[in-house]
DNA sequence: TTATGTGCAAAGCCTTTGCAATAAG
DNA sequence: CTTATTGCAAAGGCTTTGCACATAA
């Protein structure tokens, strides 16, 4: 999935030094698709790199934000989360097992030509987030109701 | 704006009693279009109630939500904001001066089934957020430039 | 009168920062 | 050998909580 020499010339070539913290942070965030958050990470990395601390992985965090290789996801927890598929796509928050999905392939631009249009905005970025109850927590409900 | 017998009568429907500090915060919400902070509205209230303190903005906001008052609006900055406009609707923060503005009558029907169809969440609501320049912002950037 | 609310201070949680020891180049 | 990074502990910022006093009903 990663790409390590892809990643370690990246890095070197925007100054930062190559460590195996921060290939490891970013091969966790490249061979999931749960959108960890930095203790979710953590966590994940805790058995093989047992010093490494929450703190490595926050500064990691902003220099893989910094070079473009992974983004923030914001879905109104009280953490943030982080996703290696940078390409610009919406997400959608389970509310009751409270996973968090990608949803591919949605087309922003007619909402975005609209509103560049109506708010005379020189538009950036944007974030569609959507909430609801997942097909399994659904079938789950059934069957307690059933 | 504020329609007090309506609050009050919706305070007291729900078992929450009517003081002026729920009252006062709920004013500031409804007289603003600017989706302040906790601490915005703290500071907004100081002249006039020199002894409330965040606590109690924190507490009569999660109040004023339970009871579908306000939205919680989550810009991705350090702090919530609050909306006393309760109608879905999508917001935009400038990446400059940080304002946030509203964008009235977008029409989410189209993302919502399409999102749905393919999801197949049972969906229960969604959160749109744009990030760009604003018109004010632009202006200043080019006298700048000359 | 009595149950709820206020406001202070303290605690909680996620994230950031300072710094000495360590590792990359 | 030099400079950046790690990891610990402490601090920061927003929000929540506990509790005694005050207030709504």
């Amino acid at each position: 999935m990663m790409d390590a020499k892809k990643v370690t010339a990246l890095l070197r070539k925007k100054g930062f030094k190559v460590t195996p913290q921060r290939l490891a942070i970013y091969n966790v965030l490249c061979n999931t698709k749960a959108h960890p958050n930095a203790e979710m990470i953590f966590n994940k990395l805790q058995p093989y790199y047992p010093t490494m601390s929450l703190a490595t992985i926050y500064k990691t965090i902003d220099i893989l934000k910094e070079i473009n290789l992974i983004q923030i996801i914001n879905v109104g927890e009280d953490s943030l989360r982080y996703d290696a598929v940078v390409k610009s796509h919406s997400h959608i928050r389970c509310t009751v097992c409270n996973k968090v999905e990608d949803i591919m392939d949605f087309d922003f631009t007619p909402a975005i030509k609209d509103v560049a249009q109506r708010t005379s905005y020189d538009l950036s970025g944007q974030q569609f987030y959507f909430y609801g109850v997942c097909p399994e927590c659904q079938a789950k409900a059934n069957r307690k109701i059933g």
